[in-house]
DNA sequence: GGCTCACGTGGGATCGATCCCATGCGGCCC
DNA sequence: GGGCCGCATGGGATCGATCCCACGTGAGCC
């Protein structure tokens, strides 16, 4: 035991909870029960052990807590790539209800990687992570922290739906009104630019798509239908070939904010002026699409939202392990401005 | 101790190490020995350990080993707001940097505010990171966790230069330089756009545009500095004032990427012309700099290496505590685009 | 007076991994 | 043959906070 701060004010050793109870003369017990507040402490004692821990600029261990306790003040969130603003500001929206509540946050990335999901998952059981927030790119992250007894909520899309909580958007719903705008305003070449189908998201987009088209009495263009790989790059020269002059759609619905620019950068390249040779539309409203000229119209969702709704859902399922699984469904909100026009 | 796993897959409890010494036939400290790969372990007793801890499925709790060990494996980083795309691509970097170093990331966000930013530390010292990055929004951070002997690096700009290792970017060089190319287009009235100039960056990039101008004998025009708050809102009433005709500046240098957004959409209100009305250059390139028609000229920082140069540092400091604090400049790189025009 | 009960305190076990140290064994060298 | 050293293993203390339990005190009640 020696001293604990030299001469400059540098702590040369931690402060433990045995110094704050020395100094107040008290017992561990005590001085623990002071600094939590469950037990009973005289009101005086509390005082005292209060200031010296103040004094001694005490700071629990939050390790010792953890192992003690088996459980850790943290969540843990798995996105894919923070440099995509959805993800980016869906941790935003998490990491600020998560800190509303008194959780930190353990962040990883996937870059896409089913197998990097399941390493930062085995991080997760390692670090006892209270539960877990992720964007699944497979089912075998939610398999293993299922497994391990780790409360996990699905975000964005579901690959354990029904066997695991989930916060989603009405895709479908979504998807199909943006189209049906399309289509009131005299559109019937319209193309569906997506990256995949198998997932929730791809899926429903995909399906609201086609429940748009059908009732309407549009037969449905399998060559409209152009999927493409997953970054701007791929996605833009993918459009490139959708916008080739022979049977170019009028319209262009982009299923989320990647493939949206890479159609708006395929539509520059090419020379195409939105939207008088093409309207353009998308799922998810990045901030960029507020500041070009047109701006786009877009399917909103509220990041925040989905963020804060999935710290609510899982907070639920810590405190009731065994209750059946939830899905919130998040409602969008389409933000028309000025790149769709009548034909 | 019970049975490990239920019919089902689902774990009952998690097994320890203990479990696997004994399926494995040795003691605790073999098992040790032999998962960390630390101290004297023979072949066949290895593999049995090993064999053991998979069938098990034995993940290390790492909250133990942290207590024992006295530090975590994992990285504390604290931005100011992950929806701006700068904060969120300097987390990606160093998201990157630290998992390839075996680090995981705590992620904390302060809003912009110094208490947030001490109480966010807080959480890092009871979690016993093994070391901070952080920008921070005054010396606070950096004094507390100091005293509480955790390495911190500073990154994009300095509260404790000298005292503190530091990842900064060369503002006054790539402010200079992008002031001399709209000076040697002709322009003399070259506003700058700035949120403070007391922090290092504002400051550095405050001198160097003054320093282009005085190295090209154009005297200083105090009303051609503008500040402004720090949001998208406050960036953009402000520009709208700078703009009003009388006076008008015939280049802006907007001194960061929110301010560079507010200076945008004054102008689009405005119904001002880039670059025919007028020339508009930013430090930091943001990703929709590329995707509006001009494009932004912009200083563009490599976010990535700067976080990867934080996290680079950081470990250096966690191996030599007492080795003199170092200051590492990234080199900025302007990007030309459409934005500026001769006068 | 003896009983219960609320309040208050301290001792000691506990969480799970690490690591120091003691011990044992076999080979090799002088 | 004795001593030394490398290899290999296990026992037990340790990290810091929590929390169960035992114990003590004093008030209130029959």
């Amino acid at each position: 035991m020696g001293r604990l701060v030299d001469g400059d004010g540098v702590m040369t050793r931690r402060a433990t909870i045995k110094d704050v109870a020395i100094a107040a003369g008290v017992s561990r017990s005590t001085a623990s029960r002071a600094l939590t507040g469950r037990g009973y402490v005289a009101t005086d004692v509390r005082e005292r052990v209060l200031a010296a821990a103040e004094d001694l600029r005490y700071v629990p261990d939050a390790t010792a807590r953890y192992l003690k306790q088996q459980v850790s003040l943290s969540i843990g969130v798995l996105v894919s790539d923070l440099r995509n603003s959805f993800y980016a500001r869906l941790a935003a929206g998490v990491g600020q209800a998560a800190r509303d509540h008194g959780y930190s946050l353990v962040l990883a990335e996937d870059g896409g990687s089913a197998q990097a999901q399941v390493e930062a998952a085995e991080t997760f059981v390692a670090t006892r992570v209270a539960g877990v927030v992720v964007t699944p790119v497979s089912a075998d992250v939610t398999t293993y922290l299922s497994r391990h007894r780790v409360p996990v909520v699905e975000v964005d899309r579901q690959f354990a739906a029904g066997a695991c909580d989930a916060v989603v958007v009405d895709n479908h719903r979504g998807s199909r009104e943006v189209i049906e705008d399309l289509i009131g305003l005299g559109h019937r070449r319209i193309a569906l630019f997506i990256d995949e189908t198998t997932w929730t998201t791809g899926r429903e987009r995909h399906a609201g798509y086609q429940a748009a088209l059908a009732a309407a009495g549009i037969p449905l263009d399998p060559d409209l239908v152009v999927s493409s790989g997953w970054d701007v790059d791929a996605a833009r020269s993918a459009a490139a070939a959708l916008l080739r002059p022979d049977g170019r759609p009028t319209a262009v619905f982009a299923a989320n904010n990647v493939l949206a620019e890479g159609v708006w950068r395929a539509a520059n390249d090419l020379g195409l002026r939105i939207p008088d040779d093409l309207s353009l539309v998308s799922f998810d409203d990045a901030p960029w699409m507020s500041l070009v000229t047109p701006g786009l119209t877009a399917v909103g969702q509220d990041e925040a939202a989905l963020g804060e709704a999935a710290v609510l859902r899982l907070l639920e399922r810590i405190a009731a392990p065994e209750a059946d699984p939830v899905t919130v469904t998040i409602s969008t909100q389409i933000v028309h401005r000025a790149s769709t026009r009548a034909i």
